[in-house]
DNA sequence: CATAGGACCTAATATCATTAGGTCTCCCGT
DNA sequence: ACGGGAGACCTAATGATATTAGGTCCTATG
């Protein structure tokens, strides 16, 4: 009993000196030794706990992806219409990484770098994180909240790849302002591309409309 | 000069060597010895060259990225309208990638991980590569192409992080498809986003036109 | 033809990751 | 109460690999 905690315990700390030393110095300039001197044992207890460096490197991660995966659901749970689902998302995962950098920067930084990471748990519970947002826009496209011609595919790509890129960015910068900052004004615009509204909307009222708007004086033809 | 043209070879052999290896297996599990194996020399005289397996790493993406920089410029020139340019850059560097893509697995994923990145000159250059983005985005919108309202570096944000997100999966799957597949339905949708005529245009035709599009069955109430 | 410099080599050295082979403590059955 | 055994930890190898010391050899030049 007191066993059992005790080792728990003593596994965490290991885990949280690991995670503490890999964002603040990367893996290749984190020694065992720093891991196990923060942790308050040796080396070779270490091992005791992890098969070794690498081992606690897709470990790390795999505890906080699967932590998210749990949280997800009841997230989205009772959430109306594809838009709030997809707000919801990103505020949502936003606020976990900013509440979790160490693991996020892990993650992101080091995790993609290693050579068994698409073998991993992780790699697998992030492709689900990710597939939620497929759901989400299969519904937005049905519900017609969305475009008709919506591939659901391609606006992952360019949701993911756009929460990815901002996130990464504040992670190299070193987390020194807020990840929330302007999130309002990119998620307008990103998700602009998705509504249902544009060309088919513009067809049924009257092609002679284009053109006329006030903002509209440049040169059409460029897009051709 | 025979002397000077021996020397520059050998430093390409070792260079290319180094790419292949960093590429196949990754940087950490790349030893010196393989690559002065693979160049057909001995440990100590690769260090005639570079300073070390980590100046290395640096150097090849260095050499890469300022290539890409010498190279834009030319590319883009004549080319006319925003659309046009922003389409432009996405094609040519999705060639560019393809490519050359020991290059692009390093910069892409090993890169980001060595604590030195944001003070390399391949980061600067990096950043000289998008910034050239935010021109576009500008000349879009004055043009009156884009959005009055549209931000440039949040357009930026979502075209580099959708870029980025689709190399990142093509490098991990291996390169093992065509970074050209479904690109030209991404791009339209991507940029749907950036067009000028959404509510600007919407609103100056009738309001009442709202909700009355075909595609348009679903609740908006859920978008508050 | 002697020699200086450059390109390269072999053989240390230093720094880790990982493992061998203990010690110490606490608990359990007798 | 006590012997032993299991678990948690330790010190001290071992082995791999980055980096450096200190040459050798070859070539070009006076």
């Amino acid at each position: 009993m007191a066993n059992r905690s005790q080792k728990e315990n003593t596994r965490e700390r290991i885990i949280s000196s690991a995670k503490k030393l890999f964002a603040e110095q990367g893996y290749q300039k984190t020694t065992v030794v720093d891991i196990s001197k923060q942790a308050g044992l040796s080396e070779a207890a270490l091992y005791e706990y992890f098969q070794g460096k690498e081992d606690l490197l897709l470990t790390i991660p795999d505890l906080w992806v699967s932590e998210l995966l749990k949280d997800l659901d009841e997230q989205l749970f009772g959430i109306k219409g594809a838009f709030g689902k997809l707000r919801k998302y990103l505020w949502w995962y936003m606020r976990r990484v900013e509440q979790s950098p160490l693991d996020a920067k892990i993650v992101y930084l080091f995790l993609k770098t290693n050579a068994n990471f698409l073998n991993t748990q992780v790699y697998s519970n992030v492709r689900k994180l990710y597939s939620y947002l497929l759901d989400i826009f299969e519904e937005g496209r049905t519900s017609g909240e969305m475009r008709g011609d919506l591939n659901p595919r391609f606006a992952r790509d360019i949701f993911v790849g756009t929460m990815d890129h901002i996130i990464t960015r504040w992670l190299l910068k070193d987390m020194s302002y807020s990840l929330f900052e302007n999130l309002e004004d990119i998620f307008e615009l990103m998700t602009d591309a998705f509504k249902a509204h544009n060309s088919e909307m513009l067809n049924n009222l009257h092609n002679e409309a284009v053109g006329v708007g006030s903002e509209n004086g440049g040169d059409r033809e460029a897009l051709a």
